[in-house]
DNA sequence: GCCAGCATGTAAGGAGTTACATGATTAT
DNA sequence: ATAATCATGTAACTCCTTACATGCTGGC
């Protein structure tokens, strides 16, 4: 991803940002646990350590406060969005194009090799992406109890919705493919 | 993605080794066109720039064959997977863990960023994202009755129907978050 | 004649990962 | 005590993209 336009930030950044936007001081452990406990959900987690990255990259930029809250010897930065930052944010909602999302599905481009392993092997794979996919529902089911009816969250809850259909999605095409020739052909 | 071990591969090696696996001789430009027309469905496709340069990674391997197909004035080189490349292709699919899906999904971010965003851009976003998931839909079928029968493509068949259920929750999401809120809130 | 498509690359560089390194605090 | 969690970073390195560069060939 070559030659960012000047001024222009990374979607990662703005994922950071958007996780401040909601008004709470957090570090950068902190930001990394809700980035992995419900935005994972429908945007790839950025490790730790890009986390610190963003948080530095926003903080020269001005869009994000960053104060020390250190209690004696440990160590801990807070971070929180500034109004610059928020309205940078919103200009990057509003303004950015359309952009359709990325998907790398490796259990997807293995079937499409099927010809290649044995149908037991395949049939084993596709029973494990159906155990994940029913995993990320559960876990997505308690994210969104755990939301209530806040209005804060409502658009939480939207998009937690969306992807319970697309975690079905995976589900059922798992499922689909095992009892279609993923086993037994 | 530092440190890759010592004879591991991308997985996009094994994506342009498995286009080669079903046996023709195709150029880097005709995999770049297989891998857009019909692999982009459940895996995003790599710039052209990166299939030359898997090309001649997979090459120095040797688990391709280059034979030099100029026509005249014209350059033109053809690759085939050689039996080694089959071997380390089919050792990849059998031995490799089960990997997970990854998605980045900005539609759905900014949905979850709503908050500052006005509701009729949002919705204007959700309603691209609607379109462009029945283009993908519609695509997808045109692929799929090119597929006809020969057994040959029934994995393809497979992921292509997986991919329709997929693209349908991406519709749906988007059209329930739409008159959910995304519109008129 | 000219444009779309065929065909092949190089260069620059951003995004993001894993591995490493370090230390404080809290629960068992 | 000791393990898990909190907390912060640096270094090295891979992947992959965009931009650039070049030229042939066939159809209109």
């Amino acid at each position: 991803m070559a030659r960012r336009a000047g001024d222009e930030l990374p979607t990662t950044s703005y994922l950071v940002l958007g996780l401040l936007s909601f008004g709470e001081e957090l570090t950068g452990y902190e930001l990394k646990q809700w980035a992995d406990g419900s935005l994972r959900f429908f945007y790839a987690a950025p490790a730790m350590s890009q986390i610190y990255t963003e948080l530095n990259r926003l903080h020269a930029a001005g869009l994000v406060r960053a104060r020390d809250d250190s209690a004696g010897a440990r160590a801990r930065t807070v971070y929180a969005i500034t109004a610059g930052g928020r309205r940078r944010l919103a200009r990057w909602l509003r303004d950015a194009p359309f952009e359709p999302p990325t998907l790398k599905h490796p259990t997807a481009l293995r079937l499409f090799l099927g010809h290649l392993i044995e149908g037991d092997r395949l049939a084993e794979l596709l029973e494990e992406h159906r155990r994940w996919a029913q995993t990320m529902l559960d876990q997505l089911a308690a994210v969104r109890a755990g939301l209530g009816d806040d209005p804060r969250w409502s658009n939480a809850t939207h998009v937690a919705r969306w992807g319970a259909l697309m975690f079905r999605a995976e589900r059922d095409g798992a499922t689909n493919a095992l009892s279609a020739g993923g086993g037994a052909e």
